[in-house]
DNA sequence: CTAACACATAAAGTTGACTTTAGGTCAAGG
DNA sequence: CCTTGACCTAAAGTCAACTTTATGTGTTAG
């Protein structure tokens, strides 16, 4: 059992926001004692999986409903199933959305490589958009449409 | 030459969050006539560089610092290179973190998949937290700290 | 005994990125 | 001529996720 103060250090997470998360319903069966908070290794399980829903893009209404399934057993698992498939399918697109972006970073340096070691940019304009070098030409393909 | 209207088509974005950009300093050297916005191509590349900066997790203020130092020309080359590759490590990053996170949700699929077989949560109680199939073990040690 | 802590609540405040509203100009079509 | 549609502004409103503030309780250390 720990406390409130444990939880947080343990997660790194503040105290109020912790608080904030149990006035939300993120912790449905959370016990007390005389008025204090008893975080048990239910609720550490649940701030795992709080953290990767949020990391997921999920907001706390729907970690929230997906807490209150846990409460119901078996009769929720096809439901928390299908949750944690559609949200695997929404960070691989939000992974592929973050690659294209990487591309466009990674042809952004090569550019001002190039333009500080020319000076300016007249060179690179000649290149544009179809004449760059094989590598640089991918990364902004696939960055520009 | 586009109006706002050509834009927002072009770019699926809403004409207010354009004037909004606008208004938050987005556009330097954004052209007029008779008070109309005219956007160029300089201004479409703009545009390209606003999302691909706001996708890497930039706020609008820090944007709006960049786009001021494109108006300083070759002065600004260092600074602004130097910022792709904060940008670049700060994505790469996220990458990261999200991959952990994809991993937590497999293992939820599996868990899910196996409690629904079985009809209970026993059979991975008695599997946790070290005796897992060993891909899923790679999963769940990965996501767990 | 009292001061410092860790805990508690309710309610108000903050932040960033928009969006909406209320009002107005101007050109083209029926 | 007058309505429709695309443009404009300034200012207020929204939303999610916290954070801060003000106030109070209960236990422990000097």
């Amino acid at each position: 059992m720990y406390t409130i103060g444990q939880i947080s250090e343990m997660f790194s997470i503040p105290v109020s926001t912790i608080r904030y998360y149990d006035k939300e319903g993120l912790f449905p069966d959370l016990e007390r004692q005389s008025g204090i908070r008893k975080f048990s290794e239910r609720e550490v399980e649940a701030l795992r999986v709080i953290e990767c829903l949020k990391a997921s893009g999920l907001e706390i209404r729907d970690i929230k409903r997906f807490m209150e399934w846990t409460t119901e057993g078996s009769a929720s698992y096809e439901r928390r199933k299908q949750l944690f498939e559609t949200r695997k399918e929404a960070v691989e697109e939000e992974i592929n959305q973050l690659q294209r972006t990487l591309d466009m970073l990674k042809f952004k340096c090569w550019y001002y490589e190039t333009a500080i070691a020319d000076g300016n940019e007249d060179r690179i304009y000649e290149m544009l958009p179809d004449r760059l070098p094989p590598d640089i030409q991918k990364l902004y393909d696939n960055a520009h449409h």
